[in-house]
DNA sequence: GTGAAAGCGCTAACAG
DNA sequence: CTGTTAGCGCTTTCAC
């Protein structure tokens, strides 16, 4: 049959062949050059660049046991805060000449499953894990099967896995200090649905705040859960609050999608609150200075969270065994003018 | 030495010596089952459980060729164009079992033949790339040597490699198109530097419009080149033209950020100004529906152009040879009241 | 300094 | 239906 096949790749064998050595040879040029005569490398390094050879990475992973690759399952990775984490993870395992294996896992157990599988499958040095749900069980069988493991941005409960998240609850704190500061003594949290830690944290650190100045948080903190946590479900949600007697006049928003849709049913339905109601988001997501209001926000180091997190991975101790550590970063407030009224 | 190995993985030798079987024959159950009579295939498939065999996909790549594996490498993972175009891609290539090897260039021609170089080496069994510059040279040759290549977002000059686009031409066309429908007879262009392609092509398009209506691009479009793509550098540049006599009535924006910038700083300035200038942007971010004035914008179908570039790449012709094709996307209008003022 | 050869885990003939 | 075996491309002793 005339299928056109394409060109076999030229192994270390047509190397050799055309360098007039053995294989062994070829390979320690490739790997231990100093222990090849000198002239003897120059000419396999030609016949290697005539022949445009490139080495075979599973022949060398299954040989050698090297690898490079490096697998990471984030909930989606249109959410900034990942894709600027796995920008982080790049870059780091960048510096060590790896690759990553990306894909979402949409908080769906089963894809969760299937990619675990797939990563393991590819023999990956190491796995980044945003767990979907709580249920750690699939993740510690990997771990046990000795696949190095990394939670992120969630605190790992075993030492058996490591993990790199933010303070939620720091965060939480920061937003309501922030506000307790400007003399607010009422103070409405637009939070999501409880079932994400991130949301129950937030919460309990704005309750911490409260504590901390001797309040109590029943009377100073009053929380409204939102189902769906975009700027639309805020505006809807925020609406009827608006018409309330008085009107809130300090809002903790639990994302800054969140705050956005706040700040536009404000402008629309009351606008001579605009300069009157303060208002403080969580991410600080590109677009919060740059709003007609810019936004006051809590900044999670996405970046530096990824990267330590690949640092983690490649990380060895005296042994040659993998590092284990539980690292916990710290946001920050980032106060621009939605909160500090005029 | 009692460093801590971690316990071999066990390989498809330990299964048919605890399952009383051949090699052979648990290959034959991994993947041919039906061979295999339903007792032994039993017996193995419980063997495997036991002992959480996991096949060695670089073995499996190395001796049968199959690979589930294709590289992608885009500018900048965080810029959302294509983190979404990232998602149709890995949407697409979950449907087969495959995995993605993401990487950012960085617009750097170095890390993306870094990463041209790794791929190849891991034997992808395709390849999605925004080329860095207009250097196609180092990519040709890896489609020489028998890697697939798909480009992404750029119309490919030659047949040797497909390419999976949005018409931006089109894209301004519209958008000119929209605000001479508005009756606009001067267009103020917020460009970026023609060094890139998408700038130039935009600002092609709304020529084109103009001309389609029977008027003169030189007379009717004025074109403002800001060196930074971002909502501080458009404010900045837009500060100057606010206060020229009169001010810009209709404006098109290279992308959404740029629009936001205009709109800050007419509501800063000029705030009179507000409904009486008509603004377009380009991309249609996330926030552009949520902005206080929801900001008019030209929609690219990233997810789609992803998805199609996953899907050229898995494609097969009748023979089995890759297919290659050039898919242009045509952009979407979306209006929203930044354009069509009071 | 170089070559010969074993073997990583797996698939695909082929024999029985 | 099942077992045996060659070999994918590479690294790594071990001789010479």
């Amino acid at each position: 049959m005339p299928r056109t096949t394409a060109p076999r790749r030229s192994s270390i064998g047509d190397v050799a062949r055309l360098a007039g050595v053995s294989v062994g040879t070829v390979s320690n040029v490739l790997n231990r050059p100093d222990r090849v005569a000198q002239a003897t490398r120059d000419r396999v390094l030609d016949a290697i660049q005539r022949l445009s050879f490139v080495p075979n990475a599973s022949a060398r992973q299954l040989r050698a046991g090297t690898i490079t690759t490096v697998g990471a399952i984030v909930l989606d990775i249109r959410n900034p805060f990942f894709t600027e984490a796995a920008r982080g993870v790049e870059d780091r395992l960048a510096l060590a000449d790896h690759t990553l294996m990306l894909a979402s896992s949409d908080d769906d157990p089963e894809r969760e499953a299937r990619y675990l599988r797939l990563f393991e499958e590819h023999g990956v040095s190491g796995l980044l894990v945003v767990p979907t749900g709580d249920d750690l069980g699939p993740l510690l069988a990997l771990a046990g099967r000795g696949v190095h493991t990394v939670l992120l941005d969630m605190p790992s409960p075993t030492d058996a896995i490591s993990s790199v998240a933010v303070d939620d609850v720091a965060g939480g704190r920061m937003a309501g200090e922030h506000l307790l500061d400007l003399g607010h003594r009422e103070i409405l949290m637009l939070n999501g649905p409880h079932a994400i830690r991130q949301c129950r944290d937030r919460l309990a650190g704005l309750h911490r705040a409260v504590e901390r100045r001797g309040l109590d948080p029943d009377v100073v903190v009053r929380e409204v859960r939102i189902p769906s946590l975009d700027a639309g479900g805020a505006a809807t949600a925020f609406a009827a609050l608006l018409d309330e007697d008085p009107a809130p006049r300090a809002v903790f928003c639990v994302n800054d999608l969140v705050a956005v849709g706040v700040q536009r049913e404000i402008r629309r339905r009351r606008p001579e609150l605009l300069g009157r109601t303060a208002i403080v988001g969580y991410d600080d997501i590109e677009i919060a200075a740059e709003l007609a209001t810019p936004l006051t926000s809590v900044r999670q180091p996405a970046y530096e969270v990824g990267y330590r997190a690949a640092d983690l991975l490649l990380s060895r101790d005296a042994d040659g065994n993998p590092v284990r550590d539980h690292v916990v970063f710290q946001p920050e407030l980032v106060v621009r003018s939605s909160s500090v009224l005029a």
